[in-house]
DNA sequence: GCCGTTTTCGGCCCGACTGTTTTCAGTCG
């Protein structure tokens, strides 16, 4: 799929259009199309021209430059493009603080194409006597440089959550707040989180303000103002806090959670209305009199819009969908039934069936699969098949001792680097569920590994492929897999799809689960857990789900064990 | 470059903070 190659060259446009200091509208539009072709749930080569017109955004020049590229693999404006602009000035862009106005003088007054030309000057002085830049502009280049090269890389939101959750204890203990919750990508449950927003009220903003910037986290602070402030942690993460007044948090919290397309979309909304929508509330545009705004849910009832769940919120299609009334009821963690994918002491796993028993009936479950791994993974302890029989012979003695809750016999069983299953099917068959997923031979090329994945699908027993694209965020990219071929096979053979709830997998992840419910695929979420206290990650994987816009029926272990049973 | 129950041309979100300014431009989200 040349998704998201398109996406990048979009975005790469918008760059250049902005160094250039062309229409700001001409580089939204750009990258507003760059944002819908990235979450596109459809293969863009598979795309007729009339089709990639409905998509919001996306007009008949931009469908044509897309056909272009995807006939002829090349675009010539964008060409053109960057033979105008020096390679390299593009790069300055991601300085924070230096925007394209200051890049393009720059480049203008001082011929400079890269960061480390920039770097030298700005330690040599040289920067001081441009338009608008004296000492303190310079040292704030040089800062942007530093945090540059420290990599203010997004991070996943696994990791980040805590961090965010300390802080919020750290405020509510120590500031004047009254309400407080985080907003942005957070609350919207992107898989990466690049900065920590979080939103309070109180009527003493500026104290709030001083204790936030001397929370013991922070490392640096950016911006130190009344209702506004940022500071950078030591973790590497920006995190930004906001005060409102009680009467504005929910206008606040809608204009904090963003995203900030979805933002600009409900605002011109408002426009057409006569209305005027910011942070603090939503207001006649003819006496500017405030008619909403202390709850979130009073902006979309205004706009005449249904609620739209923050998971949603993405300017992806999701404002049109709402105006004609048809945004799915997403599925909640309340409406999980069970767990397909736990691994026991067995294999690789912490604990006894007792205790995964345990754990899994305080979450409210009324089943889950023990799936330990095969002989293939030494390294995990991986069962041969005459334990693997073993294993089942007293899973089948527990069940028959247990009331109202089953574990289901199940194995992750290797996909080996040829494709063959690490255990012969005779064993297989006599498994209630098998997943089958890929551990070794990540760097295979795009054909064998879905060369591996397809001929999993078509073996009779396997009912489920587990983490499909094997990546870990910020530590291993995924393998090149075709996707939309391992998705169409799916289909075909009637294999279901995981979600994979661990923090660093989310895999698949919210674009590929959207695409996989479109075309009619089944899907678990599954947390693949090794220690108890992993069984909580099921909220993750549910989240992505949401951000996939899925419902409960969507998703297989929102069924009852007798439901399920019938459906593998 | 997109888009239209006010428009097929003329609009296109809104405000906080900072640094350089004496009223504002640039950047950010």
């Amino acid at each position: 799929m040349k998704n998201q190659e398109i996406a990048r060259i979009f975005n790469d446009i918008a760059d250049l259009l902005e160094i250039k200091g062309e229409n700001p509208f001409r580089i939204r539009a750009y990258r507003r199309a760059a944002q819908n072709i990235e979450a596109l749930t459809k293969n863009v080569e598979e795309t007729p021209k009339d089709e990639l017109l409905k998509i919001p955004g996306i007009g008949q020049d931009l469908a044509g430059k897309i056909e272009e590229y995807l006939k002829t693999g090349r675009l010539q404006f964008y060409e053109e493009l960057k033979k105008e602009v020096p390679e390299g000035l593009s790069v300055l862009l991601s300085i924070p603080s230096l925007g394209p106005k200051t890049a393009k003088l720059l480049l203008e007054r001082l011929k400079v194409k890269d960061i480390g030309t920039l770097e030298q000057l700005a330690r040599e002085h040289k920067l001081i006597g441009l338009p608008g830049i004296k000492e303190k502009t310079e040292e704030n280049i040089l800062k942007g440089i530093e945090m540059l090269k420290r990599g203010m890389e997004r991070q996943p939101l696994g990791k980040v959550l805590p961090y965010a959750n300390d802080i919020l204890d750290y405020l509510k203990k120590k500031a004047p707040v009254k309400k407080l919750t985080v907003a942005g990508s957070i609350r919207r449950w992107k898989d990466t989180i690049k900065d920590i927003d979080i939103l309070a009220t109180s009527e003493k903003p500026k104290e709030v303000m001083d204790t936030f910037v001397h929370l013991p986290h922070v490392k640096d602070v950016l911006m130190h103002g009344p209702t506004k402030s940022s500071v950078i942690i030591h973790e590497g993460l920006q995190v930004d806090l906001r005060v409102v007044e009680e009467d504005s948090f929910g206008a606040a919290l809608a204009y904090f959670t963003g995203s900030k397309e979805h933002n600009i979309r409900l605002r011109e909304m408002a426009m057409k209305l006569g209305l005027k929508l910011n942070e603090y509330g939503i207001f006649r545009e003819k006496d500017n009199k405030k008619i909403g705004g202390k709850e979130e849910e009073d902006i979309y009832r205004l706009l005449g819009l249904p609620y739209i769940s923050p998971e949603l919120r993405e300017d992806t299609g999701e404002i049109e969908v709402a105006m004609a009334g048809g945004l799915p009821k997403l599925v909640e963690l309340k409406d999980i039934k069970g767990d397909l994918h736990v691994h026991s002491k067995w294999s690789d796993g912490s604990h006894d069936f007792e205790e995964l028993i345990h754990e899994a009936k305080k979450r409210g479950y009324e089943y889950i699969a023990i799936t330990d791994h095969t002989k293939g993974l030494g390294i995990a302890r991986g069962l041969n098949a005459e334990r693997l029989m073993e294993e089942k012979k007293e899973i089948d003695a527990i069940n028959k001792k247990l009331k109202g809750f089953r574990l289901i016999v199940g194995t992750e069983v290797d996909i080996r680097s040829d494709g063959q299953m690490d255990l012969p099917d005779d064993i297989l068959k006599e498994m209630d569920i098998v997943v089958a997923s890929i551990h070794s031979g990540f760097k295979q090329n795009r054909e064998q590994i879905t060369r591996r994945l397809v001929s999993a699908m078509r073996n009779p027993y396997v009912s489920i492929i587990a983490h499909p694209t094997g990546r870990l965020i910020g530590e291993r990219e995924p393998y090149d897999v075709d996707m939309n071929e391992v998705l169409k096979v799916a289909k075909e053979t009637r294999t279901a799809i995981e979600i994979n709830a661990y923090p660093l997998r989310l895999d698949l992840n919210d674009v590929y689960a959207k695409m996989a419910k479109e075309m009619g695929i089944a899907i678990v979420i599954s947390t693949d857990t090794h220690i108890t206290n992993q069984f909580d990650y099921m909220i993750y994987g549910v989240s992505i789900a949401r951000r996939a816009w899925l419902g409960k029926s969507d998703i297989l272990n929102t069924m009852s064990y007798n439901s399920l049973m019938k459906t593998f």
